[in-house]
RNA sequence: GCGGAUGUAGCUCAGCUGGAUAGAGUAUUGCCCUCCGAAGGCAAGGGUCGCUGGUUCGACUCCAGUCAUCCGCACCA
């Protein structure tokens, strides 16, 4: 209806040229919905902005263009108002076209082809696969997937991707880390490392695993473990050194085939219990992109060899510069050290001139708030290489800071007693942390309360709506029971007979869902939609108390069926965006 | 020091590419169940949109400066 309208302004402003007004091309005159109904349905303020370059007041111009205007048949009348607004009332009897609609779309309302088959690449969670995901990815989890799914609700073909960092030194770290665990399992005791992942809990169930598929085998004397191993930093060394020395022994002890297979058994555990606590959140990828892939492919290799045939590396101490400082970076950056070893950011390059050789139209990654240092070097590196590095869109998430009765609650992921996301699921549903965790803006804090996500209550927001949505279904179970049929023809040929205010209100809030669904998917905003179903079911909750629904007038109650039908239709529609479920009772 | 984010009602936050009288929730106060789930609704009070300038028909929105809070500034991932 708004696209309508859009183009009929669009044709007032070509008429107005063909008279011989010079209107300046390009100017696309916008519509929006006003706030309350004193100014019509939709407001048009081209007007106002033509108004200086044409050398006319405002309201002249705006008398001249109505004269032009196409009238469409659901416009009850057309005014102008204020400085030079147009506004326009829509015709009472069209409002209630939108529940026809919506019953006929079912969970296709608010769909659109607005991408028309676009791919677009969104990059989200890729947390290090170095332990469980706790709360701080859960945000970005909870985002990217809604980001995700609102894209491919207005037709973009979406491709979820997460980016396992499965070849760094932290992997290693881990391997290490694991095998320490193993041996003390098989009975050596000794300081673990302090910079080792000391968690007592899934690094021993990896170790054990370990044990279990191999007895001792994979054991070695101690002495020869820790022999001229750097001291640590609690015996006054450096941690670094220690850990990377117990790296080194650890490959050597091993040998290449055994060493692989500790790191491959927990790299794979830990994916797999990432993927699947994922999925248990209702987040699914479509590709699990691995960093060590990449470079054994020689990726990495081959992204610093084109940015050197394009002149924008330089080699200094040993190491290999990409000079970033050329495309509005603070410094350059080394992509490769003195000792071979090329960088992550080396890995990064490769990996984003890799998602722009698959031919996406856009590629979006979803990053924390603590990252955002990296995305000037990011985009200069693609640049360099000669992309669009306008076609990739960084957002970054805020974190989430959970609070329990009023108190920070403790989070920390340096001791090893962080608030997993699996507990934090455990702790409220995955309802509640999907819609919890897209509330606010993502660029904004979150304080997320445990004990309102927890909280039955009018106070939860998430039940607010879930209610309006299980509120309808009870309302059909009761006609159910009272054995009358629901005839939805019926409904629509008697739609005339909602007359109330709060009906007008709730239809015309139901047809602002798919502007809403568009909006809020084009600006990676799923916050918008969740404020959106706050109103939705206010609307709702407030029709349902001032009226009956299921009243002996059989037109007037098909009637109003069909509209709370559609509303549920709507909410359900919106929480699903979302992840969330639609309950029929609660 | 440099860069980024945030600053709107007591609290938590919306405010759509600049538009008409700045909005919700929550808290406070007062009402509404013989009737489809009161997990709900109605109403009232509550504001210098951090501050100062600028741009223009019009600024919470854009620009500059400034203050406050948070984050980042590795040959770590």
């Amino acid at each position: 209806m708004k696209n309508q309208l859009e183009n009929l302004f669009l044709s007032a402003l070509e008429a107005l040229r063909a008279e011989g007004l010079a209107v300046p091309e390009g100017v696309v005159p916008q519509l929006t919905r006003a706030k309350d109904r004193a100014h019509g349905d939709f407001a048009c303020n081209v007007a106002m902005q033509l108004a200086k370059p044409l050398g006319l007041a405002p309201r002249a111009f705006a008398e001249r263009l109505l004269a032009v205007l196409p009238v469409a048949d659901f416009v009850e009348k057309v005014e102008i108002a204020g400085p030079g607004f147009i506004n326009l009332y829509v015709r009472e009897s069209a409002v209630f076209d939108v529940v026809r609609q919506v019953l006929a779309l079912g969970a296709h309302y608010g769909r659109s082809a607005h991408g028309a088959g676009k791919r677009v690449m969104v990059e989200f969670v890729s947390a290090n696969p170095t332990g469980p995901l706790h709360v701080g990815h859960g945000r970005g989890a909870a985002y990217g997937a809604a980001v995700a799914d609102l894209l491919a609700a207005v037709g973009y073909e979406v491709h979820r991707e997460y980016y396992v960092n499965d070849a760094g030194r932290q992997m290693h770290i881990l391997a290490t880390s694991v095998w320490l665990r193993y041996l003390e399992l098989c009975g050596a005791s000794f300081a673990f490392p302090s910079n080792g992942y000391k968690s007592t809990g899934y690094i021993y169930d990896i170790a054990q695993k370990l044990r279990d598929a191999h007895g001792d085998a994979f054991s070695a004397p101690i002495e020869q473990v820790f022999a001229a191993i750097p001291a640590d930093e609690p015996q006054g060394g450096d941690k670094d050194e220690h850990i990377d020395a117990l790296i080194e022994r650890a490959q050597a002890l091993l040998g290449e085939m055994r060493y692989r297979e500790v790191f491959d058994l927990g790299l794979n555990l830990i994916v797999e219990d990432i993927r699947q606590d994922l999925g248990e959140f209702g987040v699914r990828f479509e590709n699990w992109y691995s960093e060590r892939g990449l470079m054994e492919r020689g990726a990495v290799n081959r992204a610093i060899e084109q940015l050197r045939e394009r002149g924008h590396i330089f080699e200094q101490e040993g190491a290999l510069w990409f000079r970033s400082t050329a495309f509005g970076d603070d410094k350059d950056r080394v992509v490769q050290r003195a000792n071979g070893q090329v960088t992550y950011f080396a890995s990064d390059i490769a990996y984003h001139m890799e998602k722009f050789e698959r031919g996406f139209e856009r590629v979006i990654d979803v990053w924390g708030a603590d990252h955002h240092g990296y995305v000037t070097r990011v985009k200069a590196a693609l640049t360099a290489l000669g992309y669009d590095a306008g076609k990739l869109d960084i957002l970054l998430v805020q974190f989430a800071i959970l609070y329990r009765g009023g108190e920070r609650a403790q989070m920390s992921t340096r001791s090893g007693e962080f608030v997993t996301l699996r507990e934090l699921r455990q702790e409220v549903g995955s309802d509640a942390a999907r819609y919890f965790y897209v509330m606010r803006k993502s660029e904004q804090h979150l304080d997320f309360d445990l004990d309102l996500a927890k909280s039955q209550s009018n106070d939860n927001p998430l039940y607010y709506v879930q209610y309006a949505h299980a509120r309808v279904c009870s309302v059909m179970r009761q006609l159910e029971g009272k054995g009358w049929p629901h005839d939805a023809a019926r409904g629509e040929a008697a739609m005339s007979r909602l007359q109330e205010q709060a009906e007008t209100e709730l239809a015309r809030m139901i047809a602002q869902f798919p502007e809403l669904v568009e909006r809020a998917a084009l600006a990676c905003e799923p916050h918008q939609l969740v404020h959106y179903l706050r109103e939705l079911a206010g609307a709702f909750h407030s029709y349902y108390n001032g009226h009956v629904f299921l009243v002996d007038d059989e037109d007037l109650r098909a009637a109003r069926l069909n509209l709370i039908l559609a509303t549920r239709q709507v909410l359900h529609n919106g929480l699903n965006l979302l992840g969330v479920t639609a309950p029929a009772s609660m």
